[in-house]
RNA sequence: GGACCCAUAGCUCAGCUGGAUAGAGCGCUGCCCUCCGAAGGCAGAGGCCAGAGGUUCGAAUCCUCUUGGGUCCGCCA
């Protein structure tokens, strides 16, 4: 397989896996052993070689011989192949491989030849996996906190795609409950307003102004019907009417930071279908329905308490903590019902796995869905939930307080006017997603080295501010077949290898759903870029640029190429364009 | 009362299915550069990985407990 050659480290394990099935079969070491917990890294210390295994240790006890005693006879094989430039033992049994310069060489030449999808895993092998992100209620437009889950759970799902899985992006909108009845009369008042009535937001309405053009827009559609009318005249046509009108609003923040969902999933699609029902159903087949009461909760106790039987799920069965109730006692479904039936339904699309991108308020959320998904799905499809922590908002050094209360809350379409998506989605991606994030207005477009974002577009243009001034052919085919021999310098050779990382990282942050992962790598890889380039004011040998030498100008500008390609597949990643000069 | 997340350098944070002497940026100290290959460079100091046990050849990482911080906790979604 292509994709398999391109992870190096992959490929040192198989050829240290092929060494130890060697050594079974020469007697060396004993039958049976399993290798699965054989390893092949980057050492820490750079000191200690390009890659280091931990084959000896792991097999010590399962073979009953000494560590060394393995890693030794490991070494011997090992140096027979062309690639392994020296093996040693160090330490309680490491063996440190230090790799031949024309491996480092080679990477260069592949990542010129395959372009951006160097990286490309089949680790996801096609798995059909749905991620359910943002799915921000449909009653206003979406602020700063609803950005981080968004961007999270794009570049999330770009990864998983990178790595080989079949994703689709879906949100869920949650357009059956009481907030969509606070939304319609919300509107309602701005729809009396359009038509010159004096009116007053009470609590539990919505007093945002962007619901006065959908107020205007009521009145342009329906006139003067609903006027002075009751309720249940106005209130279910009003619902959607307004629904559609916030789903344009978020559809449109969305399409600022470019996102494209796959699927916007109507909740409130579900009540005529029977699919509710039918999904209480299959818990209750399983045994997991019944009517009971549950033990009021410890500590202080709500004021208007009182013992209640409810229609429950048997949730503690799957590792949560009480069983969940999804009738109410006046026999309407809670929220939890509906949330099954969605989750149930994504199972019988077929999905092979979920992932769940929820703010951390969610957090008490987690297991009981977690639990559903597991009875519905007989364990066989996993759910993962990752929850973003909040964002912090600084505006010259201070802390600018949200409130909703005080109508305070800063929209993602300020955030966007201001900074623009790139910097946001970039800075939002630069904390893992469960620690909470400061952005700070100033600093995010702040041009140093303690701006990520800055200087991983900077590496980025800097190659190509070099690809400018070369005045011979320096197309990536060309590069590919650069005479790459010379580049032995330890600079250059660390930003070779730091681009030989580049496949492994996106396995381990696609194992760990992890994006942030990415921009950290980014940054890393900007580092030695720079460094390089910056060697280069004092040794003129390691310039990009030769005069009157272009077979050694294509070699040097080869491996700035090979950056800047790596760095626009992360950059991909996260969403982020890559720039090609700084203004 | 319970659940979940978190605790790593003075500050803000990384840290891979458990690997060797725990990293980065900022700040601090010293040296260099005044350059358009500009939006600085190089080097150095700085750590009981909250604490205590346990598992392991080996723990910041896994388990238990304790402390401290955040979030959430029956007919709201």
């Amino acid at each position: 397989m292509k994709e398999a050659r391109m992870n190096l480290f992959a490929d040192i394990r198989i050829l240290v896996i092929d060494a130890l099935t060697d050594l079974v079969a020469s007697g060396d070491l004993p039958e049976g052993l399993s290798f699965d917990n054989v390893a092949v890294e980057p050492p820490r210390d750079a000191a200690h070689g390009d890659m280091a295994t931990n084959a000896a240790m792991v097999l010590a006890k399962p073979a009953k011989q000494k560590p060394r005693d393995i890693a030794e006879a490991l070494a011997a094989r090992l140096t027979a192949d062309d690639r392994i430039a020296s093996a040693e033992v160090a330490g309680p049994g490491f063996l440190n491989l230090r790799l031949d310069g024309s491996v480092w060489q080679s990477v260069v030449s592949t990542v010129l030849s395959t372009g951006t999808a160097f990286g490309k895993s089949n680790l996801g092998q096609g798995t059909r996996v749905n991620v359910e992100y943002v799915s921000a209620n449909p009653t206003g437009p979406l602020h700063v906190g609803h950005t981080r889950g968004a961007v999270f759970g794009d570049a999330l799902s770009s990864l998983l795609d990178y790595a080989g899985y079949e994703v689709t992006r879906e949100y869920v909108i949650n357009d059956g409950g009481s907030q969509i009845d606070t939304l319609a009369r919300s509107v309602y008042l701005r729809y009396l307003e359009a038509h010159g009535q004096e009116v007053a937001f009470a609590d539990g309405t919505y007093p945002g102004d962007y619901l006065v053009p959908v107020g205007q827009q009521l009145k342009d559609s329906v006139g003067a019907d609903y006027v002075d009318q009751p309720e249940d005249v106005w209130l279910e046509p009003i619902r959607n009417f307004a629904t559609d009108a916030m789903m344009d609003l978020i559809r449109e923040d969305l399409a600022l930071l470019g996102i494209k969902m796959d699927v916007f999933f109507s909740e409130k699609s579900l009540y005529p279908t029977g699919k509710i029902e039918a999904c209480l159903q299959k818990l209750e087949n399983k045994g997991l329905i019944y009517t009971g009461t549950l033990e009021p909760p410890k500590g202080k106790l709500p004021e208007d308490w009182e013992a209640r039987e409810q229609t429950l799920f048997k949730s503690t069965d799957f590792g949560d903590d009480v069983d969940r109730p999804i009738k109410k006692s006046d026999g309407a479904w809670t929220y939890f019902a509906p949330d099954i039936a969605y989750h149930n339904d994504k199972i019988e699309r077929g999905f092979e796995m979920l992932i769940d991108v929820f703010g951390a308020d969610h957090g008490g959320y987690v297991k009981r869905m977690k639990a559903a998904v597991k009875a519905l799905s007989d364990d066989t499809v996993p759910l993962d939930i990752k929850l973003t922590q909040i964002v912090r908002l600084f505006k010259n050094g201070e802390e600018f307080k949200m409130s909703k209360r005080a109508g305070t809350f800063v929209m993602l379409r300020d955030l966007i006017e201001e900074v623009g998506p790139d910097v946001t989605r970039f800075h939002m991606l630069t904390r893992k997603n469960d620690a909470p994030l400061d952005f700070d207005f100033d600093k995010v477009l702040e041009q140093s080295k303690d701006n990520p974002v800055f200087y991983v577009q900077y590496a980025h243009a800097r190659v190509n501010s070099v690809l400018r001034k070369a005045e011979f052919e320096t197309d990536d085919a060309t590069l590919a077949s650069a005479d790459l021999t010379g580049m032995t310098h330890e600079a250059e050779l660390a930003v070779a290898k730091k681009i030989a990382e580049w496949p492994r990282l996106v396995e381990i942050a696609a194992r760990t759903n992890e994006p942030h992962r990415i921009a950290f790598y980014l940054y890393e890889l900007a580092s030695e870029f720079h460094s390089l380039w910056n060697r280069g004011n004092e040794d003129a040998s390691l310039r990009f640029l030769h005069e009157g030498n272009i077979p050694q100008s294509q070699a040097k500008i080869a491996l700035a190429r090979a950056v800047s390609v790596v760095i626009s597949a992360g950059l991909g990643i996260l969403g982020v364009t890559p720039v090609d000069e700084m203004r």
